[in-house]
DNA sequence: TTTATTTTGGAAATCGATTTCCTAAAACCA
DNA sequence: TGGTTTTAGGAAATCGATTTCCAAAATAAA
């Protein structure tokens, strides 16, 4: 008879009250504990649904000390790479029982601060970030670990902050890409490169740089631009290229937005795509494939990336009683595949 | 010289310890309440940061039975007018100093009402919802309510549950997309569609089938195809339409993807596009501007859909004291815009 | 049957911030 | 200067679930 007040949650309380047990046995019930017994925890499931209980996680998490929760950070959530980690990422706490929270940092270090600081207040177990393009400093991420918050880095890393790490091979993609290139007849070659202070991007140079190396190719200086992720100032960083008198016949592009911008440069300029010039990018956005002529490009397997960040979490550090001894970090690389589509395959000439 | 023990939160009992007050005045002043001195609130912030305080967010929560979190839930992330839904949300978030949620369905209504169980347990006071393909109960919308927690359905609504909406004026979008096709002196256009119980595609049919309707076109009954959201199958689809007899001049898809199948079809039957094939989409995904030709799509103002959304909670449900009297319900409505590009732009004939 | 052991359930402390209520001191006012 | 009103800060209760410790009951062992 006696009813809560309205816009009063059900408690724990509540329904030990009204089957005449003691909360601390309502909550062994419901946890699944073995101090209760098969019977009490039938009574109580019974109970919880009938008066439309929902578990408190705030009230848990103080008690407890930790939330259950990850927290991820991307720079952005419609980027290909990230919004397949994401899902990776998300299928992995659904299995292990935790909660997810993203923020997106918006490729500004103000925000990715302010997100971190966004769930440390949440009293996240786990944070997995991918760096914004203007971070530079690692003050936020000592924070983590100060705050004793497991920190996972993944893909956009800074190798300078010691954690653990999921990263890309970027060297060997890139490299390959290059190589392909190669194979297929041409020899000047172009980088659409991007910031090198950021390791993506200083590796997926590194990789071009091996592969025109190993080739014996002549390279003038002028081919190599380190400023070219965004497709406009690609295109017209390549449609000076190309009418330059000694022009590239290939681009190979660390983003596939340069390699869109690539792509629009030599098609306004009336040049035959793959055989006046050919194109492979990165990333393997999901226009890559509706462009004309399609564009090659270097798939990362972002759903394996984030899989793989998340599992560092749930199976090595959760696993591990241990005080998380100093410098076992573990880094785990995950190969990309390239994908060849029509921007880069030349039909032989002879 | 006392030390906290290692791997233990500083609070503010630390804080007022240190200096010399109780924890009461120490909360007082790090929410910067009026029975705090100026004086007390210099010694507490300067004492917060060099004990490297933070916040606890589930203690306070649990206090305050509110949470200052708004959660969301979306099919899909990386779909354009989702991410952009979320991003214009987050910004809002953040200027009313609220904490979001991102939660994917997945297009799964099972992953949708676990999504809307994690949210009610981390004890969100808004929940921001456009609904998954699959969903055709709003039992969880029910619990939602029935939690005491507020609710705003955006885009994919379903408008016989009551609440608060914000929707795309579809309806008006088709009808204008359809009219632009006639204007460019298509005559034969075929519909791709979705399942009509969603209101989004029902009211998609509806604009092109008013807009056919003025035209006063006979259009034969098997133009209209209603589960073609995908590429693929509106490939196939569109294929087979374009190798009849009476063949249509023209698709208006009520998704980019089916667009883009369309576009596909076209082009390797050898039709030109605009000239032999018309095609409009819905959405305005990134892609459908890099695609060859450029497909033209109706823009849907995402960000804005997002921020109107949340806006009716910070605006008007968080303004007005009053217990949400009942069937006061908001409808926004967000007109979009038809994005004309190269895939309708028919050069006129004479 | 008695003792030892295992189960089962309860009482009470606890997590950390907020908030209500209250008192002492300070400021104000004739 | 005596009385009143403000103001500043503290004590203690509270939010809801978890967990430790303990006792009673049930079971097993002797």
């Amino acid at each position: 008879m006696e009813k809560r007040a309205k816009n009063k949650r059900v408690t724990i309380h509540d329904i030990a009250r009204s089957i005449g047990v003691a909360p601390s046995t309502v909550s062994k019930a419901l946890n699944d504990l073995p101090s209760a017994s098969a019977k009490i925890k039938a009574l109580v499931d019974a109970k919880a649904r009938e008066l439309n209980y929902k578990h408190n996680s705030n009230a848990a998490n103080l008690r407890r000390g930790s939330s259950r929760t990850v927290g991820v950070i991307v720079p952005r959530v419609n980027v290909a790479l990230f919004s397949d980690a994401i899902s990776g990422i998300e299928e992995c706490c659904f299995e292990n029982d935790h909660r997810l929270i993203i923020c997106q940092s918006d490729e500004s270090y103000e925000k990715e601060v302010k997100a971190v600081d966004t769930l440390l207040k949440q009293n996240v177990d786990c944070i997995l970030i991918s760096l914004s393009r203007e971070t530079k400093s690692t003050h936020h991420l000592r924070e983590i670990t100060n705050h004793y918050v497991h920190l996972v880095q993944f893909d956009r890393v800074d190798p300078s902050f010691q954690s653990h790490m999921v990263v890309n091979d970027n060297i060997r993609a890139s490299y390959n890409a290059v190589k392909h290139l190669v194979e297929q007849g041409y020899r000047r070659i172009a980088l659409l490169g991007g910031p090198e202070y950021l390791p993506v991007y200083k590796e997926r140079k590194d990789g071009y740089l091996q592969a025109i190396k190993e080739a014996e190719l002549e390279i003038p200086y002028y081919y190599l631009t380190d400023n070219a992720v965004k497709t406009d100032l690609a295109m017209s960083r390549v449609t000076e290229l190309l009418k330059a008198k000694n022009r590239p016949d290939a681009f190979f592009a660390v983003s596939d937005y340069a390699a869109l911008g690539a792509l629009k440069a030599a098609r306004s300029l009336g040049l035959n795509i793959p055989d006046d010039v050919g194109i492979v990018g990165f990333s393997n956005e999901i226009f890559t494939e509706v462009t004309t002529p399609a564009l090659s490009s270097v798939m990362q397997w972002g759903k394996e990336i984030g899989i793989a960040a998340v599992d560092i979490y749930f199976s090595h550090i959760l696993r591990s009683k241990s005080p998380a001894k100093k410098q076992d970090f573990i880094t785990r690389t995950i190969d990309s595949t390239l994908i060849i589509r029509e921007s880069s395959t030349r039909i032989p000439a002879h």
